[in-house]
DNA sequence: AGGGCTATGTCCGCTGCCGCACATAGCTCG
DNA sequence: CGAGCTATGTGCGGCAGCGGACATAGCCCT
């Protein structure tokens, strides 16, 4: 695997030099592909990741079986807050969405660099407001906006995410993140291919026309933007 | 104002002897009406709010304007949670919903209070991991679930917060808070009271047949309410 | 008593998405 | 090179909820 530094994941890069050389020796870069589950509803939450790359997908079940996306989380962020927040367990699942590296680090290794009210403390505050906002968007923009303005915000987030602007993703897996029909996709993504926006083939998608996206996407892309950029950005 | 003892709120009451009476004299006991604002979007939040038996709403923006309901806080929680988190805003706005009194507390008084790594900064940690729950569902629960189901979802909660069977609420508010039509809450509310469920007059609700309620309603309600009581219930 | 306001009921045409089903094209592997 | 799988395209009937508009009824105030 080729090295990847950890500080590649913006919480991990705003520590502080002393706090960050005690968690370093505690962090494993590991590589996560599509589906790879990070934790499971129910179950322990034992590992979170500081993504340095990849994209995860956090989803609530709906009568234990459906699953809804309710969030995603990429280098600006760590998946498993329900440790930082001294949860054992979550009625939610999270997993890889799109492939790549990232940093893990052991449950107990987290609630050890947390003793104290060190700056992982307080950055890690500041990321659980962000991801309020991110679902309490998300709330809104599923009641409000169509599945075309919805796919293309999608997109957008993603691409800002994963920091390329071609990934693998299928209409199936998008289909399932947006909460429609596969048919549904195939519709929209058609839209969006013939408008010169995207362009995509056999489970690979690449963004052509990024101001055009987001002509087609509701604000709440940008809303979230700016609002994690204030939270987590300044500094 | 009947005096109203703070210890209704259910975070207050976990709070050990020591910490509760060094917050007791900051609190103040103040009386909401419905669409008092606590905070506003993006204005800072400088006051936290313990319900005693008021109900509040926190809602998102789209396009700067419409307002879409993404959570409720009742007697078991504390409106307010960015200031907890180190933010001095929220893009979101907060307001009562349902009259009644709450336990009011300055921000700076919170900070204060949370100096050290005491009982309180837990309390508030998993009631953030319970509110994350909370987003998570109702980004599930409206992508899936049909208006008549949400609505009967809407009315259990809001029973469980009010703890009355009967409360002020007219069909605009509630189709605010769900984010339908008028029209839409007329048909479903009538189809509630006309199977015995609910009864309703000009402003005024009461919960008539709550099994029955639970029947129509989705099973967020269930999940919801059992994780909550897993969350900060036990102790 | 009458005027106005608020809460509720109801109707029409429309649209976005659903469930279901089937068709096709590119890739992979034996 | 053909079989089979995966990713995508498409068509049809149906329904929930929308936007917009209008009607009525209870309440309050003068």
């Amino acid at each position: 695997m080729p090295e990847v530094d950890p500080r590649n994941n913006s919480l991990l890069r705003t520590l502080p030099a002393t706090e960050y050389d005690r968690l370093r020796p505690r962090l494993e870069v590991v590589e996560s592909t599509p589906r790879d589950q990070v934790y499971a509803p129910g179950k322990p939450v034992d590992q979170v990741y500081f993504p340095l790359g990849a994209v995860f997908s956090m989803v609530a079940l709906v009568a234990g079986e459906v699953a809804v996306e309710v969030g995603t989380i990429g280098t600006e962020g760590m998946v498993g807050l329900p440790v930082f927040l001294g949860a054992v367990t979550s009625p939610n699942a999270a997993f890889c969405q799109i492939a790549g590296p990232s940093a893990r680090l052991s449950a107990e290794g987290l609630r050890a660099a947390l003793v104290g009210d060190g700056a992982l403390h307080q950055t890690l505050h500041r990321f659980t407001q962000a991801t309020m906002v991110q679902l309490s968007q998300n709330v809104a923009c599923n009641s409000v906006h169509v599945a075309g303005q919805r796919a293309a915000r999608w997109l957008l987030t993603t691409q800002d995410r994963v920091g390329r602007d071609e990934f693998e993703l299928t209409q199936d897996f998008l289909a399932q993140m947006l909460g429609v029909r596969r048919a549904t996709v195939s519709e929209v993504a058609g839209g969006l291919q013939s408008a010169g926006l995207i362009h995509y083939n056999r489970g690979v998608i690449a963004i052509i026309d990024r101001p055009g996206l987001q002509r087609v996407a509701c604000e709440c892309y940008e809303t979230l933007r700016s609002e994690f950029d204030r939270l987590l950005g300044g500094d």
